[in-house]
DNA sequence: ATTCTCAATATTGTCGGACAATAACGTTGA
DNA sequence: TCAACGTTATTGTCCGACAATATTGAGAAT
């Protein structure tokens, strides 16, 4: 297990997986983000081209991309380590996507279909739904908060910005989420929250929607470094 | 000429360029910067590794990296072409450098030391010189713009945000002055803009930093949008 | 025993050659 | 003219090899 079938034709896949180093990159990404393997580990080249059965060239164009991403980090000679998650970097994600997403959420306002918005729409009656069902238990998130995030990015139809947080900080985010997976209490009012946010955008108004997506990541934020102030510094120097 | 000296030991070079592959990358991206290999051209493996007397895997680490720069796009079996740059394209990154970069300015009000906004007004009375002295003629731009956003930048102390502007943006804005080399007419303004952002990171105003990062940058996106549709719907479809 | 030095070892960076899969191209035939 | 086909070139992938470097461990000096 968890040998690669060489030659597989990505059959029925998802995405458009085409080549060995996609496959072995998308592999290597998702164990990484849920953590199978552990942060800060050693990444060998021997060792995981034997494992993966790919050759170590495959193998090393994968981790380049990882290290594009931001799953690994490299030093010359040395080799990679899955990327440690310390909190400071955590909150300078929260930063970044309080920029991005700001802008995103303004442009999706004018961007987005009035059928995207509907459909968005529904996806957030159904995790009210959700939520009422489990009382607030088991949380409609780990997916349910990305997924929304994820479709005003889409919406705004602007490439780069989209290549920016879904391919890299989405990654990382879920990473963070599975370490440290403070679900937060905050699971109500973000839901509250994203109707707010789409409401603005379905009038169309492109600064409310700025405004109030990045209100919701910072409060997002500040509830993060809140929890981290308390709780702990159990293991992130 | 064009030609790796390999194995060369990086003798008194600037950054810390230690491995071939970055090499490699280094002199690929500043060609594709300048425009040296022009936009759109194919890249071909085996004549490229030739001419840089290289091998094809070193190559390939490299041009994946310009690919993660979106230096070059890449299609399966077909190969890497220089990326194409089409106004749209310009205009995007215009609105996620208004996004980023205003970020940057905040965290900069917070986070430069008083040194270096010293440093950066001596800077500044510098460009102003120049260009008194050259009287609007030629342009202290080409670098002095840059160079301005780039300490902010660097003065925000967010890895993850001087990463993404520095490492990938930044590339392509610059290969975009090289492309249609806009100058702008709006030398003198931009100027006094930056004095003012500057003011306002010295006050500690993070707010106030943002707002003018954003108008700043805004207003160099509408006056380049302005310019694309007077002059030009010469060569990007 | 502790620390320093240096040699043995393992890993990475880089090379060259090889081959299959695919795309680009030119030729032939209708 | 255009479509089907075979040829060719390029990419994706593998393997084996070696130099440069980092790491480790043993032995020597204090």
């Amino acid at each position: 297990m968890g040998t690669l079938t060489r030659h597989s034709k990505s059959s029925g896949s998802s995405t458009n997986v085409t080549t060995l180093t996609d496959k072995v990159f998308q592999i290597l990404a998702a164990r990484i983000v849920e953590g199978l393997i552990p942060a800060g580990s050693k990444i060998s080249e021997p060792e995981l081209s034997k494992r993966l059965n790919v050759s170590r060239a495959s193998l090393r164009e994968a981790i380049g991309r990882l290290e594009a991403c931001n799953l690994v980090t490299r030093k010359a000679n040395v080799g990679a380590r899955v990327a440690e998650l310390s909190s400071e970097q955590l909150i300078e994600i929260y930063h970044v996507r309080e920029a991005l997403e700001g802008m995103a959420a303004r442009q999706a306002a004018v961007n987005m279909s009035t059928k995207e918005v509907e459909e968005l729409r529904a996806l957030l009656r159904h995790h009210d739904e959700e939520f009422q069902k489990t009382d607030g238990i088991a949380y409609y998130q780990e997916g349910g908060d990305l997924d929304f995030h994820y479709r005003i990015v889409q919406g705004s139809y602007n490439q780069r910005l989209i290549n920016l947080l879904c391919n890299d900080l989405y990654h990382q985010v879920r990473m963070y989420r599975y370490q440290f997976g403070m679900t937060s209490r905050r699971a109500k009012p973000a839901l509250i929250e994203h109707g707010h946010i789409l409401d603005a955008i379905a009038d169309g108004d492109g600064e409310m929607a700025e405004l109030l997506m990045r209100r919701h990541i910072r409060a997002s934020r500040m509830n993060v470094e809140r929890l981290l102030e308390q709780g702990g510094e159990s293991s992130h120097g």
